[in-house]
DNA sequence: TTGAACTTTCAGTAATTATTGAAAGATAAA
DNA sequence: TTTATCTTTCAATAATTACTGAAAGTTCAA
């Protein structure tokens, strides 16, 4: 396959991932062009290459900055800026993890625990159904979160070293 | 908290929590009241306490049912259909990792693996950089396949436990 | 200061995704 | 069969989400 046609389908597939994922499907597009691109881009540079406008473009950026999955660079004696990706395919899942477990899973489970309070003593069986199942739900969420945890502060090799051993 | 609060606040964090991560928000919620279902519902019933028409009702128990997260339950002597959701949430977890890894994963991964084979000899700077991202990608992926391998083999506690264990 | 070069914002609009509800389809008891 | 009961489909519509582009904002060299 030819380089040009091959970049075009890994923005594609990068983007349809990313919007199978409840990921914004331009930012995920974005992502990808800036994971291989082998220098820092400008706007123009995304907007031109993704066909998309500044408005989007700066939009995009600014929420991939936030995710810290992209920072920006300056280039002395330039005014523009240019951006780069974090290129370690490890630290961008760390920093996606990270990022999702707090936005989405921690408020989730902070919901959960409270409805686990739910008048425990009642005899009703809809009301027993519920308080076994909020039990179980805080149960795995809390080993999710562990695991989340543990991978944020171990290597790549030693967290699926150790994973992939034990399989 | 009162117990049709409880379960109201548990419909909207589970729809949400779905939304957050590509699923449908009104079949995550109707997921949610199956799981804290102490016997089966029928349609009617699921479309009363979500207030939903008998389209969106019927289009969202047959997808959860693709996913195998609900089954279609017959009582003998009536003609109506119930339904029930696995309760059990490790299964629950294998079934959601399984159903993504076919889904989503799998076409990712054989995607980027013929990306790969992109004219991997040229000099040119911006094709090692794509032939070597895409070559940390696959690498990653496949770990990460091998890894929801093991889960889908493992039971939880097992899982859990080994993975606590080495934190 | 001024103004050229660049970035950010956001109201309006477009595109996508989800929902309704009525009609068609299926099933089984009479 | 016929008919009553229940399920499925799908075109029309609503709701949500994403995008555009022009105007406002910022920065800095002259």
């Amino acid at each position: 396959m030819k380089y040009k046609e091959a970049k075009q389908q890994f923005i594609q597939t990068w983007g349809k991932l990313g919007g199978e994922w409840g990921i914004n499907r331009t930012m995920a597009q974005v992502h990808a062009l800036l994971l291989i691109a082998p220098k820092p881009l400008s706007t123009e540079d995304i907007m031109q290459e993704l066909q998309i406008s500044r408005g989007n473009a700066n939009m995009n950026l600014r929420e991939l900055i936030n995710w810290a999955l992209v920072s920006k660079e300056l280039v002395p004696g330039d005014r523009m800026e240019y951006f780069v990706a974090e290129k370690n395919i490890w630290e961008v899942a760390r920093r996606i993890a990270g990022e999702r477990k707090k936005r989405e899973i921690e408020p989730a489970k902070q919901a959960l625990l409270k409805l686990k309070e739910t008048e425990a003593d009642s005899k009703n069986a809809e009301v027993k159904e519920f308080i076994k199942m909020m039990g179980q739900l805080s149960n795995f969420i809390n080993k999710m979160d562990k695991t989340v945890d543990a991978m944020m502060k171990a290597e790549e090799n030693w967290f699926f070293g150790t994973l992939i051993k034990i399989m």
